[in-house]
Parts: structure tokens; C-alpha cells; sequence
DNA sequence: TTTTAAATGCTAAAATATTAGCATATTACC
DNA sequence: GGTAATATGCTAATATTTTAGCATTTAAAA
């Protein structure tokens, strides 16, 4: 599935899917809350329900109320979405965009070690996992 | 600066400063080329003049043509557009992001010795650059 | 210099997105 | 069961986005 964030989608209706995927699964109360300039109630519920149309998400209800959840897999739209940015503005290049990401989170010298172990371990020859 | 991909823009919008990003400065034809779903020529200018009006690019004169760049440097935008992702999509976690990344990526060896030393000198101890 | 090709300036129509309101249903509480 | 609170269903108005056309300018070519 192509990247929702880049095509198809208008602007509140990405703002809703980055949402619902933030949070895993959401209510409409939940989107409202989170969504920047926010509408009423009732836009809310009109756009999830043109998202679930359009195949974006799906409902199930809890109570009386209706939890949405994204139907792609958070770590496949995770992925497709990572790699729109490191195409646009990283030269596709894993480096640079590791080093940014980094550059920004401040890890501790801890941190930093596992994530360098862990990428030693991604090598094509290693079998020690 | 906020991160225009998420906020701000509309579809149409976001792609095309999307585009211009991808190439650093373009033509109104260098971004038509790339537009999916292409809309005519006039459309295309009206929209790069619409985001110029609200301060995402400029242009200058190149011969008779325009040649649009996105006023906030790339590396800025870039990161902005990264932390969100890995927000929306990793849960803030540098590890989850950067194995994404890698996963996708089919690095050699080599790069990936590389990137681990490169994750090692930025440990806040480290004076050996 | 004249002509031609290819660009921009400006305007407005058409399509889409965004919004909210009123009616109805469902659950919780007394 | 009756009532209140809180959902959803559906519809339509409004705002914005998207689109392209025609007039004009600019640079290149003949």
C-alpha cells in the first residue's frame, strides 16, 4: 500500500489517520482532542467515517461508542512514511538520516552503544542472535 | 519552523513541496513532471505561486523561466518532517526508527560498519574527531 | 527586425473538503 | 420503566482547493 501521508489524502483527513495511528486505536473524543484548530463533534465524526469509505480504517464499537483503528498495519504505514522522507529530503541516504534522527533525540552513551550493537548485528554474515 | 507535512498544506501543496525538496530548486515544468495524477501547466503555477504568497518558496529568474526553492533549508525541514514520523509511527523510539530504516535499506556490510562507528563517535565522551 | 515559441499574470469556474445541525439511537442512572 | 446523557446517521451549507483559459510578456530564432 502507497504512503497515505504523501497521496490521496486532504489535509484533516492525514491529520486524523496520524492520529488514530499515534494513539493505536481512537475514539472520536480522542481525535478531537488531539487535532490541531479543532472542528466540532460532528466534522470529527464525518471524516472517520469517510476515512473507514475510503479503506483507511475500521470500527468497532465499545459500548456506545465507536474505537477506530488504522487498516493497514502501523509498522507497514511506519515504514512506507519513513521512507517518503528519506527519499525527499535525505538523498536517500540511511546515514544522513540516522545522524539527524540522532542528532535530535540525545541518547545516553548506553543508548547509543545498543543501537550500534544492534546494527553490527544486522550484518549479512552475523548469526549470533 | 512547524513541519508543513502534517499541518498547514493541502494535498496538492504538500506534493509539490514535496518535489521541490526532492530537487533541491525547480522549474514549474520540473515539477509538473513529477506531480501524480499531473493537472495542466497553468495549475501547476498557480499552486508554486500560492505557496511563495504564504512564504514556503521564492523564485528567481532563470532566462524566461522561473526557478522556485523552498525558503526553509532542507536539512530544517527534513528534520521536522523526520521527528514527526518517528513520533506518529516509532513511539519516539530512535532504535525502532533506525532498524526500520535499515531493514528497508539492504545495506552492505560496510555501510553498516560505517553507520555503528559513526552511532559510537557521537557518544558524548568521545573527543577522537 | 519580425516572427515564433514558451514563459508568466490574472481571473474565474468546477470540484472537493470541511463544517455543523437536526433527527434518531443507545447506554447509564434514578 | 422513565429520563438524561452521550453516542451515531444523515444531510446540506460553506469554505477551500484545484483546475484551466485567455491575455500578455519575454527570450530565442529566422
Amino acid at each position: 500500500m502507497e504512503d497515505y501521508r504523501t497521496i490521496k489524502l486532504s489535509r484533516r483527513e492525514r491529520q486524523i489517520m496520524d492520529i488514530v495511528y499515534q494513539h493505536g486505536r481512537a475514539s472520536v473524543a480522542d481525535v478531537l482532542k488531539d487535532l490541531p484548530d479543532p472542528p466540532s463533534y460532528s466534522t470529527v465524526r464525518a471524516l472517520l467515517r469517510i476515512l473507514e469509505e475510503k479503506g483507511y480504517l475500521t470500527h468497532k464499537k465499545d459500548g456506545k461508542r465507536y474505537i477506530y483503528r488504522p487498516t493497514q498495519p502501523r509498522q507497514q504505514a511506519g515504514r512506507s512514511a519513513l521512507k517518503q522522507i528519506f527519499q525527499t529530503f535525505f538523498d536517500k541516504s540511511v546515514e544522513k538520516t540516522v545522524m539527524t534522527l540522532i542528532s535530535d533525540a540525545d541518547l545516553s552513551d548506553e543508548e547509543l552503544d545498543r543501537l550500534s550493537q544492534r546494527i553490527e548485528q544486522a550484518k549479512k554474515g552475523d548469526t549470533s542472535s
